[in-house]
DNA sequence: ATGGACTCCGTACTATACTACAGAGTCAAG
DNA sequence: CTTGACTCTGTAGTATAGTACGGAGTCCAT
């Protein structure tokens, strides 16, 4: 039995996490939030938790991720039902994933440096390849 | 003057590119593709390199770039009037922009090895946390 | 020369992820 | 005890990125 901080409403877990108040509901609503507690008045009352919980969904969303997908992440850890095993075959499918995503980012990054460096060896880009091993077709001139 | 092959209709490239023919006509309709040259009956003509291109843009949307992103991405190459500076400073900033991608999903995957081996040290998962650094709270018991 | 597969265009529909009200109730500073 | 900021629910609207469909024309193997 911790002592939890419950005092937050709303509008100030939303400041702090840089995510809007109708987009927090609509989180709850879709259940990668649970539901908080509520005053007396119907208030939504929420502790620090939330806050980091929130911060992650943004983050994870804006590497490519469905709310979907989150929302099966986040289950990795939340869901008490889950079997230990299952939790080891989802979290290695998942880092599969992000590996894959970090291969195709970098190399995504090796052609904007060659880019890069065409254009300072040399005015006219005509001869710069965007991407490794992808033929874009001539530039037009 | 290249020889080009110039044979292919919009169903062999929606095959070979695994993009669907509406979606080839509405990333065309977009901007992200050229209009394609048309045969006298108004069928669309292709050459091999819109495979590439529409490789390139499934590969990076899955990355979570947007398809304003990933225009102005094609547009580093494609557009003729951008000045070489120009160039090289958008090409810096995506560069930054794939770093920070980069850096944010390594973290995930940290935080996912961690928890395959509490998992497998630990038949109860109680313990585990599933961000550096991110408290998510307790499990609910 | 004809039937089945393919393509045309335009429009309408869908899913995802928000975002914006309306109208009513709540909170707290002065 | 009022008043302005905040929150409630429910519903409706938006942006993005497709996806489906109807009715007509085209291609080509038999």
């Amino acid at each position: 039995m911790s002592i939890k901080k419950n005092e937050m409403r709303i509008g100030e877990v939303a400041k702090r996490s840089d995510v809007g108040i109708e987009t927090i509901r609509y989180y709850e609503r879709k259940g990668l939030l649970a539901d908080p507690e509520r005053r007396p008045s119907g208030y939504r009352q929420y502790d620090e938790s939330v806050v980091a919980r929130l911060q992650f969904i943004r983050r994870t969303k804006e590497l490519g991720f469905t709310l979907a997908e989150i929302s099966d992440f986040l289950g990795l850890w939340f869901d008490a039902n889950t079997r230990c095993e299952h939790v080891r075959a989802r979290a290695g499918q998942k880092i599969t994933d992000i590996e894959a995503k970090v291969r195709e980012l970098q190399k995504m990054k090796r052609s904007l440096k060659k880019v890069i460096s065409e254009c300072e060896t040399n005015d006219s880009i005509d001869a710069c390849p965007l991407l490794d091993g992808i033929d874009l077709g001539s530039r037009p001139t």
